[in-house]
DNA sequence: GGTGAAACTTCTAATAA
DNA sequence: TTATTAGAAGTTTCACC
């Protein structure tokens, strides 16, 4: 496919609905003073290129009572059996994030838990995965940026 | 605040959103078998109890020409220093989250760039932090797991 | 490309059950 | 708490710039 070009107009619809997608497109059209059918063809066409695959709630973890975020490297016994690992680790509930990497670790995940006891038990899981050398756990403490906004905008700035 | 409740209802609810925040209200109460106004009101209820924090566009960062991920583990030269190191990394574009951590690095960031040049200058610009000691990057070459539904269906599973 | 208006759909709040 | 309802608001299409 060839590379989608996105304008400033586009940039600023984006902004407003990374922001909030719910924000009516009338709204956009009167911040961006262009009339709502831009807006909603803008929208369509950038859905349509694949460039917003989709738009999902932010919730509240805390509230839910899962609180509890680590990261876990996984080192492998073997790197042959990454593909094999992945898919148990896609088995076990509460691992969000999956990544295989250079580096320090083979396998590198995100888990997300009630509490210190449930993390373990995740964390078992993870260890007990035939072909999973060792794991190395490392426990959030305290989650500082997470700014989707704020990385567009950079991205913006840049194209 | 007293701990929200959300029975079988809200779970559906917010699982039909979490999939797409554009749902129409009305089309989730067709689903469910109740009323239009009553999606309204629960949905209500759960912004102001806090549960629903907000919603974001979920965008192809490949598409956009920002398909490379990494790691990046920070040692500092004194724990006192995390504050004032956090601060700085929050400056630094392109660094999407930041962990405070226990375990193996002190903290812990997740950045999105380009290529592996741009990578490197967003991680020089860590190393330059006054305070900090040295870094680890560990490149993602493969992003396995990333499901926001799946971890709202084991929550929902064990409350 | 964009607009503005028409037709259609959805939202929202008040009322009633 | 939920359903109904009706007016307000938003979406979407399309003929025309």
């Amino acid at each position: 496919m060839a590379k989608f070009k996105l304008d400033e107009t586009d940039h600023q619809i984006l902004d407003m609905l990374i922001e909030n997608t719910r924000t009516p497109f009338t709204d956009i059209a009167k911040k961006l003073l262009i009339s709502a059918g831009t807006v909603h063809v803008r929208v369509k066409k950038m859905e349509e290129a694949g460039i917003i695959i989709g738009s999902s709630l932010t919730l509240d973890y805390q509230k839910l009572g899962y609180a509890f975020i680590a990261y876990v490297g996984v080192f492998l016994k073997n790197t042959s059996q990454t593909k094999f690992v992945l898919e148990r680790i896609n088995e076990i509930p509460f691992v969000t994030v999956a990544h295989v990497t250079t580096g320090k670790f083979n396998v590198f995940c995100k888990v997300r838990a009630r509490n210190t006891q449930h993390a373990k038990e995740i964390i078992f899981q993870l260890d007990d995965i035939e072909g999973v050398y060792r794991t190395e756990t490392m426990i959030s403490l305290e989650e500082s940026i997470n700014d989707k906004k704020r990385l567009m905008h950079s991205i913006f700035k840049e194209l």
